[in-house]
DNA sequence: ATGCTGTAGTTAAGGGCTTAACTACCCTGC
DNA sequence: GCAGGGTAGTTAAGCCCTTAACTACAGCAT
């Protein structure tokens, strides 16, 4: 592999003639520019980054961390999407993405990962965090690193969507279709920033239509689909007066439809059914839900901006997007 | 950020002992040794990798590379749970991963992969090539990097599944349900090569059953739902009398499940239907699919120790797995 | 006594790049 | 005629680590 000195040689220069001339450093004569671009395509020159990182100290590698809570992290559509908004914004940017989904759920913390960030081998550092867990972002600001979230967990500089006006949408659509008789399928408040907010949402929409959300029948869920189910159950069960289910995302919002349609309920026409997050599979499903995206990928996109704009020293105010309701099959006016 | 010379110094050696003894270099006194480590531990010294690949040329970095071939590809599952499975491996071996997913689709060679690759920051490459293209894997070859592919694409080491298995399972499974009416719902050959792979399985499966694979009704879509709906439309106006349907993979599967429904066919009452790939939401879709799993999470994970058996010296065998039957609801007896 | 081998540790030479500090020169204005 | 300032390029130190080559010495056989 042709180094530095090798292309001054080759061009007749000094080797910080070639650096200079590589990063654009002003008072050079185009000769002499010429020169030095010539010798580096006749080598084939490629600057060694190890070696431009120990220099420097930047290595234009930027890790993206979501820790590792459950098996199927690595097809969780929101994360995986955000990853490529990330991805394509580091790519037009000259950044190369490193990827680690440290073990935060042990109680040891994770050597591994706790070297990779002291390591002084990161610009900067991108943490999804749609599912909270010891933070993986701690490490992080000790070290001093550049760190934007994507998500709730407190830092200087993040993005996220609004789970609140998500919530509020919902709801309004669903009023809106002439509902007054709801059902909720929840899942435990703490085991998610936004699901706190999605619901304070709900209720805002709720009172301001004069419905008293307090005495809304709820169960919760664990995200599945098999929960879902088993939650609109026991709650169509009970309640089998509501006319329409607020799932919190769309895995439970599609075991919900099955089973309201195994109990005889036409969905959307007995029962509307909305669920969160508008996964892929939510326009497949029948009926296709209505539903709310997160805009996973510019969240990504945005994030990775965020993070550009802190390694150049600016201090970017924080970003909060406004989700979108997605209307299809799954959601019709009250019966 | 405390440097080697720093714990050499506080520890009373020099600095070589002091590497030396980070790397379990014999001929060192347990005296010795605990001095260094103790010096490594009140300093919290964590080494510089930038120094350390420079010097050692060794990174601990390796990169996964797929071509951006189409906007969804980070949620493809395949991909992602190959990823996971990588990742997996990966942490455990004290390696970071690198993502990288070159633009190969537009006849400009993608720059920044190129220079990724020259740029002697990796040790070794996965690239994953479940969908073809112009080769991510030229550029690391030209530059002699150790290489894994995971996929068909001509690599001195590789894993995949064995599609060709995976189509004699399918169709095996459907003869043994008394099917004898078949139809296809492909895609064009050129597209993916382990498609080729499937159809020539299924060819066997059906030759061994005696019937005459050629004069299969058939229809090629485009792997979306949307086409296996299509597909599946005209494939069963024109053949009513099929029993069973192929589908190349789980998403036109689900389409072709959703037509058939609306043209009034029981699925699987009247009507078989299979899928490829078992996706996420495949357990999910009413009737859940029968289906073939590609194990991509094995892959994964075998393809980074293959590199890691390469890194080593060794050279390792290409592995094939063999796919999963997964029998689900949507398959049944012949009516 | 001599040379060997094995043990324990040090010295110092890089690895390839960036950049502060420096030289050398030319142009301007008074 | 000369200080001052902009232009054009060079020298060399430094980033932090690894490792080949070396020293030093103890134990042992010849």
């Amino acid at each position: 592999m042709p180094t530095l000195e090798d292309v001054a040689k080759r061009a007749g220069v000094s080797t910080a003639t070639v650096s200079k001339v590589l990063s654009n450093t002003p008072y050079f004569t185009d000769a002499t520019r010429l020169k030095v671009m010539q010798a580096v395509q006749e080598l084939g020159y490629v600057p060694n980054l190890a070696a431009r990182a120990l220099s420097s100290g930047k290595t234009h590698i930027i890790a993206v961390v979501f820790p590792y809570v459950y098996e199927a992290i690595f097809t969780d559509p929101n994360i995986m999407n955000t990853l490529a908004g990330i991805e394509a914004e580091c790519t037009t940017q000259g950044y190369n993405i490193l990827l680690s989904t440290p073990q935060l759920a042990s109680d040891e913390p994770d050597t591994h990962y706790q070297q990779l960030i002291q390591s002084g081998y990161l610009d900067g550092v991108i943490a999804i965090d749609s599912y909270p867990t010891a933070s993986a972002l701690k490490p992080v600001q000790e070290k001093g690193i550049p760190a934007v979230v994507i998500g709730y967990e407190a830092c200087d500089y993040s993005v996220r969507h609004d789970d609140q006006a998500g919530g509020q949408k919902i709801m309004e659509h669903l009023i809106a279709l002439g509902h007054t008789r709801f059902g909720l399928i929840e899942v435990p408040e703490d085991t998610n920033y936004g699901v706190k907010y999605r619901s304070i949402g709900v209720r805002a929409a709720a009172e301001q239509a004069g419905l008293d959300y307090d005495s809304f029948p709820r169960t919760s869920g664990d995200w599945s689909t098999h929960s879902g189910s088993r939650c609109a159950a026991a709650l169509l069960a009970q309640h089998p007066d509501v006319t329409a289910l607020i799932c919190y995302n769309d895995r439970m919002a599609m075991g919900a439809i099955q089973q309201a349609r195994s109990m005889g309920r036409a969905v959307p026409g007995d029962l509307s059914i909305t669920g969160y997050d508008d996964i892929p599979s939510a326009v497949l499903c029948d009926p296709a839900l209505t539903t709310i995206s997160q805009r996973s990928p510019e969240q990504g996109r945005i994030g990775a901006r965020l993070l550009f704009e802190v390694l150049d020293g600016t201090h970017p105010d924080p970003v909060v997007l406004d989700p979108l309701l997605i209307v299809r099959q799954s959601s019709a006016p009250r019966p």
